[in-house]
DNA sequence: AAGACGGGGAA
DNA sequence: TTCCCAGTCTT
């Protein structure tokens, strides 16, 4: 294929007309472009920015992160999603203390084979930090590719970023990896976009495939149509006292790992009413004595997959029931449950003001 | 090869 | 609402 001088346009643009800053730009630390990338896998630029920052001054080097208590860490964590992330950071983080003595390893077949680290980000730290030559693959590079070179093929198949992968390889610059990789990425993100590309003033629409044949909104192609799943969640909050019932979610779901309260799912639409809750509680929670305190309106969050919506019911106890005292229950004061994580579901409630209480 | 995994901003 | 974001891991 013929590239027209696709790198040298490209770098052209990013002297003369980049200027994008970010924290972590130029950054040749190798812990902080990790932490960085992690960060930003799958999430947006603006979205990381302050939790980045927030990384960086509580944990300066890898060693403090590696000694750094899990839900401490998941507490910063706290509404960037995606937890595995966070698992993997502080396994890493643990890792590389111990097996690297907090080294980070300088090869890209060392660097790709730790955990929550793949092709894309063992060869973003690859090039930004040791300049080796290895071409980024991200959301940005198959979407610019695919235009410029007029490529149909989806993106979302094993042949699809086959190609796409070899094409990026073709065209990095392999005296300056690191800067042509910056470059890409910071063009996707502000020239070649998602939605409305700056194409008028593009100083690569003269070679652009898509450009010339006006199929830039065509392309990148994806082949797979995503299905939602509809959940609906019922929380309990009981409170006893100055402590509430919360629990840590351990299965295999979403929120692996935050906390949460007592949770009744159900596959759809469920009201409560007064009735319905004293029968609840007792049947299956052997409670005789309670007082609701507030049945909210419909909450609803948007997942990638799933939708998830839900009530918050607050029931007050006079003591705590024994049914509730299980190994994995926790009964926590406000103080107490400011340091644990909550998927953001849970935290809209929380910080809510505006809940009304249901007629009842 | 397909599915799972969050949350938010923009259109 | 829908799409997509500096993707990776599991099944």
């Amino acid at each position: 294929m013929q590239d027209a001088g696709f790198e040298r346009l490209l770098m052209q643009w990013n002297k003369e007309q980049n200027d994008r800053p970010m924290p972590w730009k130029g950054e040749k630390n190798p812990y902080k472009v990790w932490l960085s990338e992690i960060i930003l896998q799958q999430t947006r630029v603006e979205q990381g920015w302050a939790y980045y920052e927030r990384f960086v001054k509580k944990y300066p080097d890898i060693r403090l992160l590696a000694k750094a208590k899990d839900e401490e860490v998941f507490k910063l964590w706290e509404g960037l999603g995606y937890y595995t992330r966070c698992k993997n950071l502080l396994h890493t983080a643990r890792f590389i203390n111990k097996n690297y003595k907090g080294k980070f390893p300088s090869t890209y077949e060392k660097i790709v084979a730790l955990k929550g680290v793949g092709p894309y980000t063992a060869a973003a730290i690859a090039s930004f930090c040791f300049d080796l030559p290895y071409a980024v693959v991200d959301g940005n590079v198959f979407r610019i590719l695919s235009r410029v070179f007029g490529i149909a093929t989806p993106i979302d198949t094993t042949e699809g970023k086959k190609q796409f992968k070899e094409l990026a390889d073709k065209m990095l610059d392999k005296k300056s990896p690191g800067l042509y990789n910056q470059a890409i990425m910071d063009f996707g993100a502000t020239v070649c976009k998602p939605m409305l590309p700056l194409c008028a003033g593009c100083m690569l629409n003269k070679i652009c495939k898509a450009y010339q044949a006006a199929t830039v909104n065509k392309l990148p192609v994806k082949e797979k149509v995503l299905s939602k799943k509809q959940r609906w969640f019922s929380y309990f909050i009981f409170e006893a006292g100055e402590k509430t019932f919360v629990r840590k979610r351990t299965e295999k779901d979403i929120w692996q790992n935050l906390f949460e309260f007592y949770l009744i799912e159900s596959a759809s639409h469920r009201e409560w009413d007064k009735k319905m809750i004293a029968d609840f509680l007792k049947q299956q929670l052997g409670i005789d004595s309670h007082e609701v305190k507030l049945i909210t309106t419909a909450a609803s969050q948007q997942l990638t997959h799933q939708h998830i919506k839900g009530h918050f019911i607050v029931v007050k106890l006079n003591n705590i029931p024994p049914k509730l005292k299980t190994k994995d229950s926790l009964w926590l004061s406000a103080q107490e449950m400011a340091h644990l994580p909550f998927p953001a579901f849970i935290n809209q409630h929380l910080e809510t003001k505006n809940v009304q209480p249901a007629l009842f």
